[in-house]
DNA sequence: GAAGATTGTCTAACGTTGTTAGACTACACG
DNA sequence: CGTGTAGTCTAACAACGTTAGACAATCTTC
């Protein structure tokens, strides 16, 4: 296993192309949707032929999860500004608008992280990021108030699932990704006023 | 147009077949998932081929929505019996553990009933019913607890996002059904006692 | 009852999808 | 220069949704 220059190169070149398909794969899918991701199309946008995605992914729910994996690192991004925000309630409520309009921005894509069916061992690990940055604020937001929230984790899932729910129904045309931003701060409000006036623990 | 005898036995007939096709695809669906539900797959398993689908829908996603309108029937049947429940405040609860757990119960019908690519004109009209038994359920909750809820319509979204949301969730292994269940009725605690401590309107 | 129309069903095909095997080409290394 | 390796393409497979056209059985009408 030497290191030769032209073999090193040649990695190089792999992952480069590793890297164009999964942009292109991303921009088709962000543009067009689901259904224009197909290997096929993917390999013609960049001039190239399908079997080409084989040789980078054993086969293309591989491709869709590092799209999703993508997505997520996107979406950790875009909560992490709202990191800015000191005050533990308004950060808790600006991650609310900034996830739901992160689902109204990335409409395709959001479908994508959400789909079950792609379950994986993986997947954990891809949304664990997310996850623990707002087990961190929800933290933050119960010690400043004084609030014990029982299990933290289920105080984490209760809000991600809230979240998730409703930047779905956004993408309804009867609710739209405005209402559902509205809809998404109000929900967040309510339950951590609810956690606060049950003050304590929950019940067994 | 006359009623002969034979034209209505014919079109008994046309009935038949059509409720056999729905059948046998619900069948599938419940039980080997989407991927399962082709229509060749649907047409062999009832000893017909491919084709005497598009003889009773116009094509696969027709089908698919009707497999839906029956799952959101079989979901209001199952929501209305939590209809016993008096108490306004245990009613939603029960309602939210039985929504939940009906996503369990179901886990791919409650995949296609969530699919939001199949959005259509008709889909309000098929989810309706289980919005109007919240929505009223919710109202008689508010008007117990003498709470405004400000948009009745915005409270009601709120709630079954949060419900769908969960439910959601609970379809990953790294959650489980059981879990989402007391997930789901926790937060719908944490908003009704939200919105009791919040007291009266939104602001603007 | 026979002729013609209608209706149910099947066969066969088209285009598209994911995927793989095998051929070809170009470059790297001895 | 010859040999091997890595990258790419062509061609094919099975399965999918879908449609046209043929066939047969039934109904209608005289």
């Amino acid at each position: 296993m030497e290191e030769t220059a032209s073999s090193s190169r040649r990695s190089k070149e792999r992952a480069a192309m590793r890297r164009r398909i999964v942009e292109t794969a991303l921009q088709l899918l962000e543009q067009e949707g689901t259904t224009a991701v197909t290997t096929r199309r993917v390999a013609t946008e960049m001039d190239y032929t399908a079997p080409i995605v084989y040789q980078h992914f054993e086969n293309k729910d591989a491709l869709v999860l590092e799209l999703v994996s993508h997505g997520y690192q996107m979406l950790t991004a875009e909560l992490q500004e709202v990191s800015a925000q000191t005050d533990p309630s308004l950060r808790l409520l600006s991650a609310a608008t900034s996830y739901v309009r992160f689902a109204g921005q990335h409409p395709h894509l959001f479908d994508a992280m959400n789909v079950v069916a792609v379950e994986s061992v993986q997947r954990s690990a891809i949304v664990e990021p997310v996850l623990d940055l707002l087990q961190d604020w929800l933290g933050v937001w119960a010690s400043s108030q004084r609030v014990d929230l029982g299990d933290n984790r289920d105080a984490c899932d209760v809000v991600w699932g809230t979240l998730y729910g409703i930047g779905a129904l956004g993408r309804l045309d009867s609710v739209g990704n405005e209402r559902a931003q509205r809809l998404a701060r109000q929900a967040l409000e309510a339950i951590l006023s609810g956690w606060l006036s049950q003050g304590g623990q929950r019940p067994a």
